[in-house]
DNA sequence: TATATTTTTGACAACTTTGTCAAACACATT
DNA sequence: AATGTGTTTGACAAAGTTGTCAAAAATATA
């Protein structure tokens, strides 16, 4: 059993206190510019405690992918289960989407990075977390034969409006120094103006 | 004076059979993961050879990452330089910028892999080329003022345009598992379509 | 206090990667 | 054929990274 701690503000468990940091290293670095002695020194560990709560490397990375994974598949299915219109969907989706990515700002990196690295890899986390594209795609067709949608392509319509939500967390630093002045408040008022605009123009896209 | 070899069809120049298969490489690993080794057998040359040619990594890729970035930026600014107004613009710009990503897929790869990495690195060299986004922002206030747009926020359309171009590349690997079916034709058929479809929600967003 | 268990560490060996050197090689000119 | 220039290579040393081990330290339990 573990050993008790009486954990002071500080001191975490030094698992949490690992994860975390190897969070921060990777997304600095990429799985291969992180080096396990700069993840052990982000947790102020030494590396052979690092191997002793994580084999290697590799293992770390992909708990870590993994679970940040996790945090995004559960809620794109909740939202298509919801038993409501297309519009308002959009609209839930859009807020709910950019809501998940303020608060892990680098995840896209991390993925769009892996997927560059390892393609496979990135297709295969996925289809074991298995999101129900296809109910989604029946509803836009149950949809369209009512009437309310015009005959837009179903996969231009979900390119769209991940490109609009995504895009802007890969290119940050871009956006920041071209456009926000190097102003940090600037990107998340940027965030918050776009939910609207984006559903706006996702909706006026695909109206009839 | 360099020693004049008869070329045959296959021995191309070596620096160019070098930076081809450094571009291969390090798009594939990215610059952590790639090394001299790697780039020398892509090469099918000696890595000793490959110092010769390019003293070390770091040089190469940055030799690499610049002429890539060099392949964009003058066409930007041609277009922005354009004396049309900004919807025929518009068509333009997407038409164009399309066709260049079509033509380097990975680039936008490299670049957001490279904008984790070391982000003021990009900025810099971006800056040293100098896109013209003053220019465009004064021709779209005019034509605000002339009322054929309405009062859209400009950093929100760049934004947007960009993004709706460039995802596509990002995440390309995913499309084609969950969307195109592993057939690579689809593809390339999606980014034809993609053009209308594009400055068609973009004009509308800010049409007045 | 004595003992068992968990956690942490320093030291080590194996391996990879890098960059340099001097020597070998290929080709062109004389 | 002899010389010179540019190109290619094998061998080397230096540095970094990884993963393991046995021993030490910290903590829990008897």
């Amino acid at each position: 059993m573990k050993a008790m701690y009486f954990d002071t503000l500080n001191e975490l468990d030094t698992e949490v206190k690992i994860l975390a940091a190897a969070k921060t290293v990777f997304i600095r670095k990429g799985l291969d510019g992180a080096t396990m002695q700069e993840i052990a020194d982000e947790a102020h560990i030494s590396r052979t405690s690092l191997h002793y709560y994580f084999r290697n490397k590799d293992k770390l990375f992909e708990i870590i992918f993994s679970e940040s994974l996790n945090k995004l598949t559960p809620k794109f299915n909740m939202i298509i289960d919801m038993p409501v219109p297309l519009f308002k969907k959009i609209e839930f989706f859009v807020e709910n989407y950019l809501n998940i990515l303020i608060e892990n700002p680098s995840l896209p990196s991390l993925i769009v990075h892996e997927l560059s690295r390892n393609p496979q890899s990135i297709v295969d986390i996925l289809k074991t977390k298995g999101i129900k594209l296809d109910k989604l795609m029946i509803q836009i067709e149950i949809e369209k034969m009512q009437g309310a949608l015009s005959d837009f392509s179903i996969t231009q319509f979900i390119t769209n409006i991940i490109s609009l939500c995504v895009f802007p967390f890969l290119v940050k630093p871009l956006l920041d120094d071209f456009l926000f002045d190097n102003d940090s408040g600037q990107f998340d008022r940027f965030l918050e103006q776009r939910k609207k605009i984006i559903s706006d123009m996702i909706i006026a896209s695909i109206k009839k």
